[in-house]
DNA sequence: TGTACATCAGTGAACGCGCGTTCACTGATGTAC
DNA sequence: TGTACATCAGTGAACGCGCGTTCACTGATGTAC
């Protein structure tokens, strides 16, 4: 492990996310399936044979972008639905947060949005997994204490799904 | 003109079908941009060749697509919209006629909502056609008759909109 | 600090492969008499 | 109804091209002494 400089690390550091936006903004207007790893490294300005030296593939590449849209959020989601304070609020203020992640990352959640459904399996079970741990971080954040009348339960409440257009269930 | 079999006809006719049939199935888990020429021939199960007696290229079957997925929808939003009757209740049958088409075509709503914004121009446009089509004829047969108390007016109902997640502006 | 060796991000030639597209063809269907 | 010719949906060989991927390489950066 280097200690001191490290100039070589940043400079890969910074090609691997020159790779990942050039990549996304391709995907604006196509689905990961037809994107080339030519044209992606021709985005970027390096040959194509550099590619491998950060990804093994272009759905390896589909994948770090999920975890760059989504992964951000575990932390946030906890520390905002954690704090004490009223049920229907704390909701509302997740809601929120989400809000204002679709907001300020509209390119990443339209790449979520289309490649949850898409054609490359190993990125939709990487957005499958995402959405699991979100399952799984608010029920625990809210089972985590008791609510004086009686028991949590989970609930239907018609509300629409922030990704497609399913109905979703949350725990009210 | 042919006036009396046909046979050539409906089995060129029956093709061509197939080969709608298997790209809209095809592009349920991939966009237009990716989906191959010999892929659909492959499917139907004719020379590649062949795909040229029905389409000049792909996008030219994207846009047949398109026509398929909202061609039909032009007469019956006149005939839905048109008749007399109070004017809520008029704008409620209409959204219902289109919550039906989404319901019966969900596979051709999906490739809509999906290339409206893909990467494949001739596709794009022909969508943004029909949209265009759809505000021209639904303004016209409201226009037609005057409101007792005052005019119409276009105003916005926060509603999204049906096929994306932008906001929407219908007359009321 | 200087020197000698190790690491490794990026290069460029080369490959095999499937793609879209063309072309002359075949044989079933359609038409004229 | 036959017969002779025209049409045309579908075929299969062939093409040039860009793709993903491999490989040995280069030279800047890192490390040991």
């Amino acid at each position: 492990m280097s200690h001191t400089s490290g100039i070589r690390q940043a400079q890969k550091q910074r090609t691997r996310q020159a790779l990942l936006d050039a990549a996304l903004e391709l995907l604006e207007g196509q689905s990961l399936s037809s994107l080339g790893l030519r044209e992606v490294t021709r985005a970027v300005g390096i040959a194509p044979t550099a590619f491998y030296r950060h990804f093994r593939s272009v759905e390896d590449l589909g994948v770090a972008l999920v975890e760059e849209a989504l992964g951000s959020l575990h932390p946030m989601i906890r520390t905002t639905v954690s704090p004490a304070g009223e049920g229907e609020e704390r909701i509302a203020r997740a809601i929120e947060l989400i809000a204002g992640h679709v907001d300020a990352h509209p390119a990443h959640v339209r790449f979520v949005a289309r490649e949850r459904h898409g054609g490359v399996r190993p990125v939709r079970e990487a957005i499958q997994q995402q959405l699991a741990r979100f399952t799984a971080e608010v029920g625990e954040a809210l089972a985590g204490e008791r609510v004086g009348a009686g028991q949590l339960r989970l609930t239907h409440v018609g509300r629409r799904h922030w990704l497609d257009g399913t109905d979703a269930a949350v725990n009210r």
